[in-house]
DNA sequence: ATAGGTTTTGTCAAGCTTTTGTACAT
DNA sequence: ATGTACAAAAGCTTGACAAAACCTAT
């Protein structure tokens, strides 16, 4: 009784054995096993390959799949999956990214708005924005760069984006938070960044006012003294950009908290007497929170 | 709205299906659409007539009241047409309009919005823009023009709004409609326009690609090549944005069929060989759709 | 849903064995691809297409779309794309409403999701709310008196909601505003109005601290006195609920600012020494937002 | 109702690659 | 036992074709 029990559990079966339980040739178990690694039998002292029961089920669920109009490889492929549950983690952003990539390549609206459908109803706006479309940006300028991508994809991608994260700023201006005003500067097209910058404060409680691109300096300040903003942010990505203008902000930088991102050099930021937000948008919102959650 | 919107939903049925349904020939089912009306299906990007559900009502309609004795001109205008659903009152335009105006010379993001939100559940999206959008953007100009309005204003009410319409174009890249690829021409940042024009067509049962403001004509070449539209649509406020770039415009209208919004010179436009739209972007999506329906 | 994702837990098939579980030839399956779009396999290392069962189940909705004599174009843009709700002419609002209820009755939940996606990208959250969420569980409740909906119905549409409501209130407790904490009192289990006012609070700017059905006032004054709420906030559906803990809420409305909504009757409320919210949720919120803004 | 042209759509073919069971030589 | 080879079966892409269904105009 013992020793079937032991003999049971063991059973070192060699290949010969297997094939007959299992009705696979011998031949073919070996092709399994090089080409899908379906089984993985220990050896004899002589070099014989030692089978276990587990491996004789592993091979009868392989014909079952066949025999349910699977291929080879995609039937070993199910059978010696382990438990891939949920990777939903961190491969989501990545597949994600993937989906809006080629839908936007291949110029599918809706298809690109499936997929931000899908990554919202699972994310945070903050996740989507650092996950996915600010990485998507960076890879489009790289791409765009190396002549990968056309203008015509850039700006594609650029409406819809801006279109969905505007629908996302919807009711931004309202609350009880402190208000931002929002803006860029004279000459300065590229809005998406100052709007992803808006729904990553708009998370951290503020409201926002948002005067979009291309704004002189005069009407911001026009604007800012109507609404007095716990802030104004500019955004611009050259710092000819800014010095163009640097007398101006400065005049502003006095009357308002005035703060600067982008790629504008810290130097002339700094000249016109601005915060210098340095980082993505979504690190930026975080370094004016703090600054006016201390600051006040 | 002339139609119902409702198209897009529907299951679309093409021309024989509908008469099988029916029991009406598809001759006198375009008999009927051309003496009175009848009907008027959204085409496929093809030039196939598409009807809805609702049509398909429509003509069971005919049909009983023929039965019943009536003279086919009498019958037609009896049956219920679609353009007769009843807006919301009219004095409630004006109001709105009002309420809008109010909320965003305030600044007042979260007004301005409930103001829309309220209009939309009570007004199709055609209403919106010819009753209230359009008449306010107009009214802003003239403000403008007068010094009553600052710049700022103009920049606020512009983000506010193009954010609330390009909400509402989501998906407006999808279903079996003729495609329509928009753009503005080089140097144009006022999209506002051509958005609504784009939601226009969505509501006359075209499919948009949307290139937004500033668009190289070489980019749009690359587009249209690769998208093949039934229709490539540029706007130009002046008519010299449209000389500047006469000679590529006319190699992209050998290719496509091209048209030209805004207040471009009729001349410009002709030289370039380019369809001309005038009036409001309402107005210049009936004259785009009916010259689609009628000119291939 | 993102295919790729999909494919990960189904088995996958090769074009011949979807050919064979479908009645569609191989060639018919490539060309829909190429044509529409219907599927989108993944493809092997070698390069061969690889389906999941979504996309049998996708092919074979097709082919009853082709049964009923729609044309294969028409069908093929119909499958597993839902109503689009935002296109709804009139009453944006009612048609989103009915495409909800007619998702969840049917327990479709992907339907239903879709519905609440396609209003949230058109729609404030307090529109959401206040238009079809809100409106939509009155009716069930409705329904549900005179025996017109099951239990199950309720359960499911409740889950769905909750959870979709409860996506949208990620993050609600970060960020500058004042903080307000949530609970149902003892007994209660219905918390959908709660998080529909906690996500019309956010929408105002607040942060939100949640703690959830059926909590004793021990655990909530416990929780108060750490997280120094500007407002304590409890529902409870019946005043009896209210009653039983009365002394306790007495004590907790000396520490805290304290509110009563749902349909608690108005003395026991008063007689805790509690602000009482009137109306449905988002009025409630305004409510107490007006309160906050007055009262520091 | 017909004529003359276009669009749609299922099917097929040519030329090449991948997959996979089996066979064979070492 | 191992490694290589091989050939049938199944797939892939590109391009094209023809019948059916539709279009406009007369």
């Amino acid at each position: 009784m013992l020793y079937s029990a032991a003999v049971q559990n063991d059973a070192a079966l060699r290949i010969g054995e297997l094939s007959k339980r299992s009705g696979v040739s011998p031949e073919l178990l070996r092709a399994w096993e090089r080409r899908y690694g379906l089984l993985r039998p220990t050896r004899s002292a002589g070099g014989l390959r030692l089978y276990s029961l587990d491996d004789l089920e592993r091979v009868r669920e392989m014909r079952r799949h066949l025999a349910s109009g699977l291929a080879a490889a995609e039937a070993a492929a199910l059978v010696s999956r382990p438990a891939q549950v949920a990777e939903a983690g961190h491969g989501m952003a990545d597949a994600a990214r993937a989906e809006l990539t080629d839908a936007l390549d291949s110029f599918d609206e809706p298809r690109a708005q499936a997929a931000l459908d899908e990554l919202l109803s699972a994310a945070t706006v903050d996740t989507l924005l650092t996950e996915v479309v600010l990485p998507y940006l960076r890879e489009l300028g790289d791409r765009w760069e190396r002549g990968e991508a056309s203008v015509a994809h850039e700006h594609f991608a650029s409406s819809v984006l801006r279109g969905r994260m505007l629908g996302l700023a919807r009711g931004w201006g309202r609350g009880l938070g402190p208000l931002a005003l929002l803006a860029c500067l004279p000459g300065e097209q590229h809005e998406l960044g100052l709007i992803a910058f808006g729904l990553a404060l708009r998370a951290r409680g503020w409201r926002v006012a948002y005067l979009g691109s291309d704004t002189p300096v005069e009407t911001l300040t026009v604007a800012a003294d109507s609404l007095r903003p716990a802030a104004v942010v500019v955004t611009a990505v050259t710092a000819a950009r800014v010095r163009t203008v640097e007398a101006e902000l400065r005049d502003l930088a006095a009357r308002h908290r005035l703060a600067i991102g982008g790629a504008a050099t810290v130097d002339g930021a700094r000249a016109a007497g601005a915060l210098v937000l340095t980082g993505d948008p979504v690190a930026a919102a975080d370094e004016l929170t703090l600054h006016q959650a201390a600051g006040r």
